[in-house]
DNA sequence: GCGGCCAATTGATCTGGATCAGTTCCGCGG
DNA sequence: CCGCGGAACTGATCCAGATCAATTGGCCGC
């Protein structure tokens, strides 16, 4: 490792990050720059999708991590009797493919929302590196584990049973995850379809779209389209704990 | 100690697993039964849990990983609201405590479903033994990922709107389970709660009982209290995916 | 501008599961 | 053996959200 004493020049290193993606993820593995410009190199293949593209499918086989550098995935399962199900959506910064590790074939399919660029890793070339770099290894142990995390979070607001909570949940979330891009978390960008939310809060379509209206009629945000304004982020908040209603199902044993 | 030419003793090594749990992790990680042997020594802490005791609890500083070595565990996340969710059972063999590694915190409580017997892993001793032993750093992070795609299979049931399909299912994945651990599939003991079950699945304890029910009028399987004797495992399986009844809700896209 | 197409919204109706209110079952301590 | 207490089950009712059926709105190619 190296010199504690000189800091890494952040907004240098910041330019790197958004060139690849990776390297955001292993600030605080305690990587000093050099070798995050050796890592930047190795990992700089890059791949663009076009709308509907699919990064990988279901069922092939695990070669690489993947970073969005711009655009949106989706990640959906199919399962045997053809039931889709949405499982996530992934902005600029995050990581896709983790959940290849597990069993060396992708257990989901990505799928780009818009037109989308990635990052591509090389798992081959990613265990090389973590041989050489000890921070690494530790810290992509932390990446993978925060994913299961947010897939928890994911079964939590799915137990909801009011609609309105999931999906006022879905939109505060959203909303925090793009203050790491924009400045503005009032305004989002909703690049997925109505029935994506509807499928990824396991409710049908028509009931988003009903929420929508109602939640405008609430004065808590304004719909056009793709684009939600959120005028109230109080009362959003509100509506993702039990808003006003009882309390919720099977408190356990 | 044997020499790495020998080929291991499956069955010693079989009865070490049973007696510390983390080796059968590290099967398939390519290392050899000196190592196994030096890592088995290393993590043979225990700790016995009476039914209600809690492993840890969300918000935890995170120390060690653990091994149910008999009994039954449940992990669960209360949020801001009080709001609980069950996020899932674990059985003799499964490993805890794996979401605290993002973010040295746990993120969920962990507490025993009847007198269970625990290994623990201090995570120091762990990170020291990754340094020594390569194939074990990648069957870590292997594990993290099987635990994330659990969590997605989580999801998906709770996407299914037919609450017995969500039953079925999970009585199904549970017969799997237990399949590691007895011969007889079909008969299943049921340590957690009617309460924990529902909030599972993302029902209320009366949908559950009620389907116990019909299950049974339905000559699927037979209930009494806490065991379960399926008798139409063909049955059980056709009732997992759309049973019969219209589509999925909203397919992506 | 016009027509076709598809996503999104709205409206009407139906129903599975939530809610409320007991009742039964079983283990346990006296 | 009896009475108590908590878990499990059942029955009656209600309602949020699913389902079915149009309608609207926006985008694109012609």
């Amino acid at each position: 490792m190296t010199q504690a004493s000189a800091p890494i020049d952040l907004s240098q290193l910041r330019r790197s990050c958004r060139a690849c993606g990776l390297l955001e993820l292993c600030l605080p593995a305690g990587i000093d720059q050099a070798e995050l410009e050796r890592l930047d190199s190795s990992v700089r293949d890059k791949r663009t999708l076009e709308s509907g593209g699919m990064l990988f499918r279901q069922g092939d086989p695990f070669h690489a991590l993947y970073v969005v550098r711009s655009g949106t995935l989706k990640t959906v399962v199919q399962d045997a009797d053809g039931a889709q199900q949405v499982l996530g959506f992934h902005l600029p910064g995050e990581i896709v493919g983790v959940d290849a590790l597990a069993h060396d074939t992708h257990q989901s399919s990505a799928e780009a929302l818009e037109r989308s660029s990635i990052c591509e890793l090389p798992y081959s070339r990613l265990e090389e590196l973590t041989s050489q770099i000890p921070g690494l290894q530790r810290q992509l142990l932390r990446i993978v584990s925060r994913e299961m995390v947010a897939e928890q979070s994911h079964v939590v607001t799915m137990g909801r049973q009011q609609a309105q909570e999931r999906l006022a949940i879905f939109l505060r979330s959203l909303s925090e995850r793009y203050g790491r891009l924009a400045r503005d978390t009032t305004h989002l960008i909703l690049p997925m379809s109505r029935y994506d939310i509807a499928n990824y809060l396991g409710v049908v379509v028509e009931t988003v779209s009903r929420l929508f209206t109602r939640m405008e009629d609430l004065g808590v945000l304004r719909v056009s389209r793709k684009v939600i304004h959120i005028l109230r982020p109080d009362m959003l908040g509100e509506m993702c704990g039990a808003g006003g209603a009882r309390e919720r199902a099977g408190r356990a044993s």
